[in-house]
DNA sequence: CTGAAAGCGCTTACAG
DNA sequence: CTGAAAGCGCTTACAG
């Protein structure tokens, strides 16, 4: 199935130059002669040349240096966490390539904090830049100057248009708020209402979650059997008071117990809610595997919770980057990863 | 986060010896004064020093010969497909390191083909082989005969125990019925029915159905809200007939349709009953993306499918011997792999 | 316009 | 017991 590569030395002998000259051909070095030059690349193909990876790696005195710019991981906010696993997992695969990760963290409540550590990552003098688009215009300003010093940028979590990014690695949010309705259609029984609740802090990333809020309604336009009973609340700041006063009544009155789609990850601000309340017939969905929400999966408050995986966004987003830096590799630019459906009997396998 | 990489020759110069001293005590190929040699090791030791793995590959000469043995992907069987996806992305990712990889099919239908070919893979002298032991009594004779060669062996889609292999990848068989289970109960409306049927030909690989068989009833014991009415029946010929004359009667007098759960990959052939009897209200959970059930998915016949990641099943393993041959990586044993639930909205991104 | 040499970090004979 | 040299496949100056 694999033959003996081709290497430099074999084209240089059968078309009878030196692997110097063969190797300015390779990489259009110029100062070649057009008719050797031809010779070359004919017996390059040929033969199916295409060089050693290895070899070429070994050779390159280039180190390569990857900027990862992500919200502090540990404590308010543990949706991060495993964005930083994909980091570790990365950072060890590479560990025989020339490659130099950069982490640097931000306060994901602090827009300056956000500037300031953009700024750091630019006289780091990076070759090449990961992160989450969380602050729209602090983004794009940190976008147009990478552009200006022709650094490449990955987004992973979100993206901005019209930045110039290199490529995105992460959740097609409409797609994922389709599943998200399908399988609300699904588990709700006939005749109950079914209802979408944005949970949100202002500074967090409401595109994303509008598209999820539309993906979600969108499915019931064309399918499913619940036509209608479909509700959407907006709920700005994420506190357990506003749940009590505005959505509870929500619950008691209006609402027929069904399926509560929560768009963010903090379905388990609702799960207390309903546990407190001992609601266990409503069905709630959400986002994330995160440890709370995990729990209230188990405990079947959340009958499912919908995976984006983080981990492999930051893998894959440093991995286009490596590959891009140090073999040329143009990247796919949109990979949209797989939505994971996520019950409590195969949760364990996604952990 | 990483200096810069201490090399042999840096361990040469401050311990006063010659390059190829040290090499001789970082590889214990003896011959080196004992007190050079602890010399050698301190210093090793405080620089850090660990093998640039590049280098070692470009100069090794081994080149390692991995034999996947697999059942024939075209035709009669397309299970086996995605499985060969995988295997050409390892290919196509080991490319720059020296290593060959012999693709050996065998007909799933005949145990004596699978002799003879296991008989042809022992021929090759391979230094690790990848196959899934479909065959039982074969299988076990092959992993006894490349246990004496000291051949490792890594199993794909089943495992043997007490055969000595390597590693296993591929799915927790009781715990994707499990899995099934719960969202059989979930789609099922009060009062009906939820049924079990086991669809295959002898030669395939029974003992992973049954686990399957056996997760799905068990999660009934213990959560659900469907604690009664499931049934189990066996169709050990998969020929459509059978469907109509042993199954198509229980759909109509005894059943009252719920859910129907097929434990292989077979549901497309109960799918295609349910079309043509116009029975569309029959829920239908089956495993594997084949072509066929894909298309039964988006018609709304089949209502989940459970993936059991085919092609990462022969990626990780071809990666694990790979990683054992190469560099002596000891894999972990039983790599069980996520369980995915597949409906129509999302089995685009798993394509 | 072209060739020959040096070197990336490692390992393998070979000579002493 | 130890050192020096050659070579894995490639690229980068340098000399002509």
């Amino acid at each position: 199935m694999s033959w003996k590569k081709a290497r430099i030395k074999d084209i240089a002998d059968i078309s009878g130059v030196s692997i110097g000259t063969v190797d300015r051909v390779l990489h259009n070095r110029g100062e070649v002669a057009n008719e050797t030059r031809k010779r070359v690349l004919d017996v390059a193909k040929e033969l199916n040349y295409s060089p050693n990876l290895i070899a070429q790696t070994l050779r390159s005195k280039k180190r390569i240096n990857i900027a990862v710019l992500m919200p502090e991981s540990s404590g308010e906010n543990p949706f991060w966490y495993k964005h930083e696993q994909g980091i570790n997992n990365v950072i060890n695969e590479l560990v025989p390539y020339p490659v130099i990760l950069n982490k640097i963290e931000f306060d994901i409540q602090n827009e300056k904090d956000f500037e300031r550590k953009a700024d750091l990552v630019l006289k780091l003098n990076a070759d090449g830049v990961l992160f989450p688009p969380i602050f729209k215009v602090e983004s794009i300003s940190l976008c147009q100057k990478l552009k200006i010093a022709n650094i490449p940028v990955v987004f992973f979590d979100g993206f901005i248009d019209d930045t110039g990014f290199l490529a995105y690695v992460g959740e097609d949010a409409i797609r994922s708020g389709r599943v998200a309705g399908q399988l609300a259609d699904m588990i709700t029984p006939a005749g109950s209402d079914i209802i979408v609740i944005n949970i949100a802090k202002d500074l967090e990333n409401i595109h994303h979650l509008n598209n999820r809020a539309k993906g979600f309604l969108e499915y019931f336009q064309t399918s499913g059997k619940n036509k209608g009973r479909k509700l959407m609340v907006n709920v700005p700041d994420p506190d357990m008071k506003k749940i009590s006063t505005e959505i509870d009544p929500l619950f008691r009155s209006h609402f027929k117990p069904g399926t509560v789609f929560v768009s963010s990850s903090r379905a388990h601000l609702l799960a207390r809610h309903l546990e407190n309340e001992g609601l266990k017939k409503i069905n709630l969905i959400g986002y994330d595997l995160l440890e709370e929400n995990v729990r209230y999966l188990k405990a079947g408050y959340i009958k499912f919770l919908i995976g984006q995986r983080p981990a492999e966004q930051t893998y894959n987003g440093i991995r286009k980057l490596f590959e891009y830096l140090l073999f040329s590799r143009i990247p796919e630019k949109m990979e949209y990863l797989p939505i994971d459906i996520i019950s409590s009997e195969n949760v364990d396998c996604f952990m």
